[in-house]
DNA sequence: GGAGAAGCTAACATCGGTGTCAGGTTCACG
DNA sequence: CGTGAACCTGACACCGATGTTAGCTTCTCC
């Protein structure tokens, strides 16, 4: 597919894609004109690609990880060296401190959004057990997904 | 306290919070010959701050919603309005996909320290289990804490 | 009062993925 | 073949919290 259908089919820009190409993170074959021709397995790659961008990766580390993950097509290929693996378990550490503060800070709007929702205007008792968890709903907050 | 001893305890730079005073974030007195006076409050203020950021907030965003947390210097003194609510929610679903974003690049590297770790080169079946700790344990993954 | 530590303001740089525009080429279909 | 859609390269802009430097003032302690 070209890289139009690409962009539709994984709502990342086209200017995206070519900057992932110029990253190394997404090849692709050219027609004889020089059009970018990707093959159905690049879908996986990129919405895989945003993901780790998403997570705050940068893009030499991505592409450093990229070869030793399964892909769609097919296996790992290759596999991360020592010093890759301490980068990789810095960067973990990153993330779980980044999760941590998504979640307290979750908690922080839940509890804003609870009171305002909760105590319309002011001198109300809380007769009912509020700001448990998210906003004006039982559960406390654990829905994730 | 000074602006030293307040970046100093809250692992903030003082550029940092010299920004937040100028995006309304921060208050702090003035000595007579100008130099800055925070109360004890700020360290907390400063921490809620520093999370809000982390978890991708606007400064705009904070300072809306500053004045309707419940701060350690008190009550809530405010509530967000309904249109703050409604920002607050789409935010909150901001997090949301971020952090499953996190969770599933998280995994992602995981599996690939795993795949390093427990398959030195190649041809060798995992007999002892090696690097406790995060990546390769048992847990499959969810101890953000 | 003098010296060095600590603060102050102001301005400019950075980082990196993405948006956008310009000017030109290729593709595909009638 | 012609034309409009799609694509190409290259360059510049942006956002926004933070780093850094410069030049000066204030504070603190001897």
């Amino acid at each position: 597919m070209r890289i139009g259908e690409l962009a539709r089919r994984t709502g990342v820009s086209e200017r995206s894609l070519r900057y992932y190409e110029q990253q190394g993170l997404l090849a692709a074959r050219r027609t004889d004109g020089g059009h970018r021709e990707y093959s159905e397995a690049a879908v996986d790659r990129v919405v895989h690609i945003q993901e780790l961008f998403a997570a705050g990766l940068h893009s030499r580390t991505i592409y450093k990880i990229l070869p030793c993950m399964r892909d769609s097509d097919g296996g790992p290929s290759e596999t991360a060296t020592p010093l890759l693996v301490e980068e990789l378990t810095a960067e973990r550490a990153r993330i779980d401190r980044t999760i941590n503060d998504l979640l307290r800070s979750r908690e922080v709007l839940d509890e804003v959004i609870a009171t305002a929702s909760g105590e319309p205007s002011s001198g109300e008792q809380s007769t009912s057990e509020q700001s448990a968890g998210n906003p004006s709903s039982r559960k406390p907050s654990a829905e994730v997904a």
